[in-house]
RNA sequence: GGUCGGGUAGCUCAGUUGGUAGAGCAGCGGACUGAAAAUCCGCGUGCCGAGGGUUCAAGUCCCCCUCCGACCA
């Protein structure tokens, strides 16, 4: 059940594609305003994977960060999860008397932060229900797995395409462990509603300046050791985590170590997979009509950072 | 200088006996409420190196020029 917070300051949401400078913008203005960066990452989550999330370092922040280094590698995290854990932040900073500022690239989890979604079950992260299907599909196929789904819940299964296996098994995970339906959850959905008061603000970098940008980065990774940070993980047992090891920058250099792959190419893929994350990113958030849009081609956090504040000015004084 | 091979989409290349062209990758667009840096769907973007010729019709055949590569001098 999701209930409406109050807080004395609206959530400042930060969000762009990666490498677009959210981070320090975030931190700039948190500086300013007298707040705390909540992170919306997906991946920056878990402990010691630092060098190819980009996190902010502990001695770089400026300010009090939450969302980093909440588990290790290995263990399981969900969208439900960091719902709870967000709005715990927000909800502390507030009585804080500071400002929350949420920053991040996953979409799922910002509108899970700050939107009115509904995650029927509470915060379970496992079920048996997930392996099952997923090995039904694997056995049979992705049809056939669909077919079963539309035989039970024709609704679902019309929303979904058939080779979407993931998300065809999360359908039959609602029917049995949440007494909702995929298609059902979809609909409440057709209008925001926002749970959690908020501005948006989205860093738009142009995609050709974008590309050099993540580029660059993706070498000073490697510079500043990326490869060591990986040989450190694998040898705590990296590649048993389920979501971690999928994470852009770990796979690939993984692959080199084991000599599939050079690191040259290693670092090409890096750079591509990176790429093709922002450009969905750029599809995620595009759509949202809250986003105020703010010019981050020139990557000067300070000017992005003056901007927002003065938008954030702009609508307290409405 | 000579011989041969090649010049087709951003890249690598296909293209039957002549009927104005198609794959992979890249790119672009999109979906997405419990793995989301994941998962999935859609789209070919073209002076076929330049010019001339044969033909109803040329990426395809002929001539010439040009560029790249290999080999021979």
């Amino acid at each position: 059940m999701s209930m409406h917070m109050c807080l004395e300051r609206p959530v400042i949401c930060i969000v762009g594609p990666t490498a677009s400078g959210k981070s320090d913008a975030a931190q700039l203005v948190a500086r300013r305003l007298g707040g705390e960066v909540v992170s919306a990452d997906s991946m920056q989550i878990y402990r010691g994977m630092d060098i190819g999330t980009g996190k902010v370092l502990p001695e770089e922040r400026l300010v009090p960060h939450h969302g980093l280094d909440l588990i290790d590698p290995g263990e399981p995290y969900s969208a439900a999860l960091f719902q709870a854990y967000s709005r715990t932040c927000f909800s502390e900073i507030n009585s804080r008397g500071n400002w929350p500022i949420l920053a991040g690239g996953t979409g799922l989890y910002v509108r899970a932060a700050i939107d009115a979604y509904d995650f029927p079950s509470g915060e379970q992260v496992e079920n048996p229900v997930r392996e099952r299907y997923t090995t039904y599909a694997n056995e049979h196929g992705p049809q056939a797995l669909w077919e079963l789904l539309n035989e039970i819940d024709p609704a679902s299964a019309a929303v979904l395409h058939p080779n979407n296996v993931r998300r065809v098994v999360r359908a039959f995970e609602m029917l049995e462990c949440e007494q909702t339906t995929y298609a059902e959850q979809l609909k409440n959905l057709s209008s925001i509603e926002q749970a959690v008061p908020a501005l948006f603000f989205g860093l738009y970098v142009d995609p050709e300046i974008l590309k050099a940008r993540i580029d660059a980065r993706v070498d000073r990774m490697v510079e500043t050791g990326l490869v060591e940070e990986v040989e450190g993980l694998l040898s705590k047992g990296f590649r048993e985590g389920v979501t971690a090891p999928q994470a852009i920058g770990y796979k690939e250099i993984v692959r080199a170590l084991e000599g599939e792959i050079s690191l040259d190419q290693a670092i090409e893929d890096i750079k591509l997979a990176t790429r093709r994350y922002a450009k969905r990113q750029r599809t995620w958030f595009r759509k949202d009509v809250r986003i105020k849009w703010i010019d981050a081609d020139a990557g000067n956090a300070e000017d992005a950072a003056c901007q927002i504040l003065a938008h954030i000015d702009g609508a307290l004084h409405e």
